[in-house]
DNA sequence: ATATATTTTTAGATTAGTCTAAAATTTTGT
DNA sequence: ACAAAATTTTAGACTAATCTAAAAATATAT
């Protein structure tokens, strides 16, 4: 809720657009309930999970999902795990969007690395404003993913279907593009800027090595490589069609 | 409070760049106190000012004050008003900075009106990341006003002083640059729209009408028009140095 | 099949920020 | 100078989001 008086105005939390209030908090569940559910392709969510996502007690989170539940933004059976109703996951890829528009934003415009824009994005996600999230969107000239390779809902709230290989899972000799990464921690995407692995590469295993399954990678058909098991499977990449 | 979990992350309020937390709540707080302090030119603030602006009641701020006091934010005398400590200050002239360097983005690289930005800045000045505001800062070109004509403070937390005059406090026939307003409602900034009025445009004070005290204007040495007493009393001028 | 372990929910508290109503203090007007 | 009015503070209560500890339900393992 915003009021102006003269000069200033004060923002209460508890936003909204328009309509239904959303906080903050409920957002975060959300959001955190449709990307678990996204990883699992569409199993129920369980409370302890949700508890180490969003760093609480698996108690306070069974008092979430009954008021999201009431909110018919989750489908909830007690004990049983939540997926979303269509109502929540309209809110969870709203927030989705913009946290993935501002990402670009902060990678395109501001120059920052892709390793330094999650927990920004992490604030900004919340900001309530179609109209900046259209301009932005323009601004920035209708991305489709993000800095990480993520695919960005469009304004509808429709999430594009994409379909990425783990690198591990790749055969020899296959050359691939690199698309994309499933792990964003600072640590994990410091580690492929120090070997120039970037969206867009191409790549090819060439080998998985006997002692301790790394792979032996040809990166852009020039420079040859090994990463470990663990890199290569945090890898999504998808087979070149070149 | 900011912790990554593989693909996730969870961001909980009450937030921090690296040392002492202030929430969105006092951020705001202290925002309101260091504008109408600056406003009564230094005088003490009375918590019933501040329960309006905060569209709270006197009994909230109260309670807010006895917590900022506590924290060493603000100078307070029970009964005697309220003036922001240095610690307080440096605060406040933090999320001012934000506010209006986000109002310049928005203005400048999104295309907004200047009248449809202040309730969005009002969020984004919570978005707290030192990192953040010096790109932006950099990205915009180290604006030194926002698009209402308020200056913005350094990053060392300094607010350049300006020394604007109403225009109804100029003397007949004396040419003055338009330089800011003191009222940021979107009806006085579409109204001063249409009459193209704008930051930066040359007004004389040709007249002030006996039968309703308006002023009859010189705009840009070509266009004359007649604004109410009242807009006149917030446009803030500064006399030609041409 | 049944005891044990794990997960989830409930019960009862806590904190931040708000509220209304009542009490205390200051200001104003004669 | 003092009564009345206005302002500010205090007291007590509420809501959202969290916690710990205990109870209930489900899963697992012999
Ligand atoms: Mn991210
Ligand atoms: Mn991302
Ligand atoms: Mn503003
Ligand atoms: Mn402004």
């Amino acid at each position: 809720m915003l009021l102006a008086i003269g000069y200033f105005s004060y923002y209460r939390l508890s936003t909204v657009d328009n309509q239904l209030i959303t906080s903050f908090t409920e957002e975060n569940y959300l959001k955190i309930i449709y990307l678990l559910t996204e990883r699992h392709n569409g199993n129920e969510v369980s409370t302890n999970q949700l508890a180490e996502h969003t760093q609480t007690k698996a108690a306070s989170v069974s008092d979430m999902l009954r008021k999201l539940a009431e909110k018919n933004y989750i489908n909830y059976r007690k004990y049983q795990g939540v997926t979303l109703t269509e109502a929540g996951e309209q809110i969870a890829l709203g927030v989705i969007r913009k946290h993935r528009l501002w990402e670009v934003f902060l990678v395109e415009k501001l120059g920052f690395g892709w390793d330094e824009i999650h927990d920004i994005a992490e604030q900004l996600e919340h900001i309530d404003s179609k109209e900046l999230t259209k301009r932005l969107d323009d601004f920035l000239e209708n991305p489709k993913f993000d800095p990480h390779g993520d695919p960005i809902p469009d304004a509808k709230g429709k999430m594009p279907s994409v379909s990425y290989q783990k690198l591990s899972e790749i055969p020899l000799n296959q050359s691939v593009v690199m698309m994309g990464v499933s792990v964003h921690s600072p640590a994990f995407l410091q580690h492929l800027d120090k070997q120039q692995i970037t969206l867009g590469c191409d790549l090819k295993v060439l080998e998985i090595s006997d002692f301790d399954k790394s792979y032996g990678l040809l990166l852009n058909n020039k420079i040859r490589l090994f990463v470990s098991n663990e890199v290569a499977r945090n890898l999504l990449v998808q087979v070149s069609n070149a």
